[in-house]
DNA sequence: TCAAAGGCGACAGAATTTGTCGGGTTTCGA
DNA sequence: TCGAAACCCGACAAATTCTGTCGCCTTTGA
């Protein structure tokens, strides 16, 4: 609960490894997978997520790879979370309404849709510049 | 990701059942399971974690059962979830350090802890009282 | 024309979550 | 005083989800 997933931190990884190359160069999810010791296969299905959500370009072939589509300070979490993972849901009876046990006893639907409207305006609003900012200065009363 | 837990849902229902019998009443976990139709056991378990955290009273006994030690709007959501689940980790690499895979080429650790500790502050900010508030007055620009 | 890259679907293994069971301890009231 | 009803707790089984792997296809450029 609240964890990030492995999927969404190699989609970070990634990200943040390619802001640091010289922009418009194409790097290869190989490349990105054993620098960070990911999994190849899996960080190229992160990759093509990413790419499916127009994140990230990618290109085929043989001098092929990904680069971001959109500078480091305009993109925020909510957007990789959704693009790796499909939409963020608060409670799985926003998805399945269905196979939920308590369908009519339960008392929390609306208040969920509240709440999880709340928070997903919240990650949106954080960028992943954030990720790279010096640590924070926690203002300690 | 972000998806509650059953078990911080049931937590959820029964803290607001609760809030809605006369002040000071016991309420027993096997009514709760069967008016909201939550396995009986399962739900036991997590007012007991709810008791360990203070946040109910219990009794045992014949005439026992669970009542809130604290008024609703004066818990919060945080709260509820760390004292069902344990603490709240964004990465499990906050609580394995040594289960993960990409050990000291990680770029996201700093950072990670950074975003975790405003999340941990957001989610004690949402009180329970926005649980039973009239639906969202959303601002429409 | 071939090696190297992305794209995609299906599947096995691992891990987590959910639910169940059995056995305690405490309290109240008949 | 004794038993029913409640909380308490640990261990385990079942279900679900997440992670990682494999195979095959398409595209590109030297």
């Amino acid at each position: 609960m609240l964890t990030l997933s492995k999927r969404v931190e190699y989609g970070l990884m990634a990200i943040l490894h390619m802001s640091d190359v010289r922009a418009g160069d194409w790097v290869t999810a190989k490349d990105m997978a054993e620098r960070y010791n990911i999994p190849g296969e899996l960080l190229g299905k992160v990759m093509q997520a990413l790419a499916r959500a127009g994140l990230v370009s990618s290109t085929p072939g043989v001098r092929g790879g990904y680069r971001l589509n959109v500078p480091l300070d305009r993109m925020n979490l909510g957007a990789v979370i959704e693009a790796v993972e499909g939409p963020v849901l608060l409670a799985d009876c926003q998805g399945h309404p269905d196979r939920c046990d308590q369908f009519h006893a339960c008392t929390l639907k609306e208040p969920i849709q509240h709440i999880h409207a709340q928070l997903v305006r919240y990650i949106h609003n954080i960028s992943l510049s954030q990720f790279r900012a010096p640590p924070a200065l926690e203002t300690v009363p």
